[in-house]
RNA sequence: GGCUAGGUGGCAGAGUGGUCAUGCAGCGGACUGCAACUCCGUGUACGCCGGUUCGAUUCCGACCCUAGCCUCCA
């Protein structure tokens, strides 16, 4: 079953090869640092953590790198009108961002670079661009002369005239030519700096991210991941500056995911229609988030809603049922080899039809005989790992707090226990009246020949 | 204006030239002391108009509509 995935740079599903058999180097552009993340922001983590977990098991070797962009004019700005040191800033929103993408259950990329830790990489990276022509200093600046790259537009399909044809932003005096971008450009006094060939500077966003892969993941990475909303600039810059750097191909499979919608619309920080993960987190389980990302597939926009969300609860909750009482075995033992689910992942990721195999996992485990069960328990486990879901005890899962007022475990046990008396004594009325009370506080039994059962809901 | 993606049942969302996505919600039934869970059953969904075809939601063309990028943005 070989892997196949949508490379925006040819437009097509293609078999996926590694530049080298069994090693796989991907990089994710991480976050800016300067605020918490929105739920949109969370889409190209979980999706190409997602992606990161299918390349471990069927790689031997595979390093995923996710930076940190701590260098940056809007950092700057907040930090300044918060009156706070950038460091201490960025680091803050770095920390809260690496607890945010925890909570989705994203593991940790084996590389998180930051950009202030790679300095002198950039600016030999732009001093060796000086050198071979393909870029040129101005007023303090350096500039990338995107006409010394004839097939600069490649990633994004645009030609240079159709992209001065629609500019809508005033051209700096100091361009050359009206689509040369900024690698490095002078810093104020009072404005973070680094010392450089040039003028007392800081380096252009697209430069940080070729630096970093340059430096962890070589000259030619397999993948290279984002926003559909980085494919240009960021990303065609990106391969302008590391191809004539390197004078070797960049990145072998570009992937995209779509936007996070609200309304039909993009949800983004400049139209203040996000909803925080964050904020979210304090009202669904980050698993719920999560099945909600996943429940598309990862090019196509996803409306995003709280009925998506209640949605995607009541799916993880049908599922996490038919864990219940079910012996565990060792689900890393499990074999997914052949199997629809693993099927649906190697066809470019197709999480939705993962998860529609998920339930069908579920109602197999549900049907089968005693005996088997526990093996297709691990199968469902395992499967669900490979998504980064249903790895919590089911139990725990169903007392999890749901908001509203929370009754203790304890109470409800007692409750449940003098019910069970009732019910004993034929005194139905009494039962059913401590059912709807604690039904009232947002607890649902469930009676079985095994007892009774509760979860939140 | 240039370029790109898309319009699927109440909602979310796959997919395909001709039996079935799947989930959530709804409805009917079974189970249950009654429920819940679960199980069984249940929906003539593929923007509009033409064309190709024995047959199109799926291919082709026109049209309408939506979103996105071209500026910081996942």
């Amino acid at each position: 079953m070989s892997l196949q995935v949508y490379n925006t740079f040819s437009g097509t599903k293609e078999v996926f090869q590694p530049l080298q058999p069994g090693r796989v180097r991907m990089y994710v552009c991480g976050p800016t640092v300067y605020n918490r993340v929105h739920i949109g922001n969370a889409r190209p983590a979980v999706v190409f953590d997602t992606l990161y977990r299918l390349l471990k098991r069927e790689y031997d070797d595979v390093i995923y790198a996710r930076n940190i962009t701590d260098i940056d004019d809007k950092i700057m700005k907040a930090a300044r009108d918060q009156g706070e040191d950038i460091g201490v800033f960025s680091q803050r929103f770095a920390g809260a961002y690496a607890e945010d993408m925890a909570a989705l259950n994203n593991l940790q990329p084996d590389v998180i670079p930051y950009a202030t830790g790679h300095l002198p990489e950039m600016i030999a990276m732009v001093e060796f661009l000086i050198e071979k022509g393909h870029a040129y200093v101005a007023e303090g600046h350096v500039l990338f002369a995107v006409e010394s790259m004839p097939e600069y537009g490649q990633l994004s399909r645009r030609s240079l005239d159709d992209m001065l044809a629609g500019a809508r932003v005033e051209v700096a005096p100091y361009k050359k030519y009206a689509g040369d971008f900024v690698l490095w450009k002078p810093s104020r006094d009072d404005e973070p700096g680094w010392d450089s060939p040039w003028d007392r500077g800081r380096p252009g966003w697209h430069l940080e991210c070729s630096a970093m892969i340059k430096k962890h993941l070589g000259d030619t990475i397999d993948i290279h991941g984002g926003g559909r909303d980085l494919t240009f600039p960021h990303h065609e810059n990106e391969r302008a500056q590391s191809c004539c750097a390197n004078g070797v191909d960049f990145v072998r499979y570009w992937m995209h995911n779509g936007y996070v919608n609200i309304n039909g619309e993009k949800m983004s920080k400049s139209l203040g229609n996000f909803r925080l993960v964050h904020d979210l987190l304090q009202q669904y389980p980050g698993e719920v988030l999560r099945f909600a990302l996943l429940s598309a597939h990862y090019r196509s926009e996803l409306n995003f809603s709280g009925e998506l969300l209640d949605q995607a609860w009541r799916s993880l909750d049908t599922l996490y049922g038919f864990l219940r009482d079910v012996e565990n075995i060792d689900a890393a033992a499990a074999e997914l080899d052949g199997t629809a689910f693993l099927a649906a992942l190697h066809d470019d990721l197709n999480t939705p039809v993962a998860i529609s195999e998920l339930h069908q996992m579920a109602k197999e485990l549900n049907k089968t005989q005693a005996s088997e069960k526990p093996q297709l328990k691990g199968a469902l486990l395992r499967a669900g790992e490979m998504l980064g879901l249903l790895q919590q005890n089911p139990e725990t899962w169903f007392q999890q707090a749901r908001g509203g007022e929370e009754v203790s475990a304890e109470m409800i046990e007692q409750l449940i226990a003098e019910r069970h008396q009732a019910k004993r004594d034929r005194n139905y009325a009494r039962a059913d009246e401590i059912r709807e009370i604690l039904k009232g506080k947002g607890v649902v039994l469930e009676d079985s020949r095994e007892g009774t059962k509760w979860r939140r809901e």
